[in-house]
DNA sequence: CAGTGTAATGTTATATTATAACTATCTACG
DNA sequence: CGTAGATAGTTATAATATAACATTACACTG
């Protein structure tokens, strides 16, 4: 890895974590191009990729964007709730609602290596409870 | 919904109930092109999403991609299992944890509205007690 | 039946997301 | 230094999706 991969990693986490909604590819490119004004989509697919592997970062499948992991302890997996009303994505940890998803799927056979978990719906800001105040 | 829009949707459902793997927009669009040659991206879309409304397909997320739905109950929410070996997509149904989820996200204030579960893995037919036969 | 308003469909163009393929550069090591 | 391998830059394009507007079909009214 060299340094400005690095450094691309660091921008975008940094951009990520500033807010806790998810960002697309090309909005960060644009961010990043305030800065690095020549930088092209392959970069910040590469810095997202690599980001992604180390579980710094989690990609919303159903948004096609992507957040800052709010875990430290990296690679557990997650649930990803995403407010339809603010936009905001809270991760829970649920290990064992993933562990009795593996097992119900290994009845039939299958083997699961990966989960993806979303979850649309309103959060606790945006809420009737809220709506009332 | 006119004659066109039905005769598409149900043209599609039938490619997607031929195989149990998952098609992308494009390649459905590229089969219906066989028999309607001037037909374009939205379409099938517009088909697409109304098949969605009714619960007779399901998307795929993580990959772009559309499967006909298993179950005669639509509109039940299910998980898909994906193989990643040979491709094909399974549906199953564990309302069970479904709302074990949505609990356990309504502890923080979360409201779910949609919940997309996506597995991947490897199926019982490429698994390694398929390999050792 | 003509007129008209709405919904459905067709068409064109373009936006958005992602990657292939190639070139250049850097770095480590002999 | 020279060169091999990995990293980053660059260009182009592929793949996915939708906006915006034009046209047609259709049902209702008078």
């Amino acid at each position: 890895m060299g340094k400005r991969g690095k450094q691309m990693q660091t921008e975008i986490l940094s951009i990520l974590r500033d807010s806790r909604s998810p960002h697309s590819a090309y909005t960060l490119l644009d961010r990043l191009q305030e800065t690095y004004p020549k930088i092209a989509p392959p970069t910040v697919y590469r810095a997202l990729a690599a980001l992604g592997e180390r579980g710094q970062i989690h990609r919303l499948e159903s948004l096609n964007a992507y957040v800052a992991c709010q875990s430290e302890a990296h690679h557990q997996t997650s649930v990803l709730s995403i407010c339809e009303d603010c936009g905001v994505v809270e991760e829970t940890f649920e290990p064992d609602i993933f562990s009795r998803l593996s097992a119900a799927l290994r009845e039939s056979g299958f083997s699961a290596q990966r989960h993806i978990i979303e979850v649309n719906g309103i959060c606790a800001s945006c809420g009737p409870a809220q709506a009332a105040v």
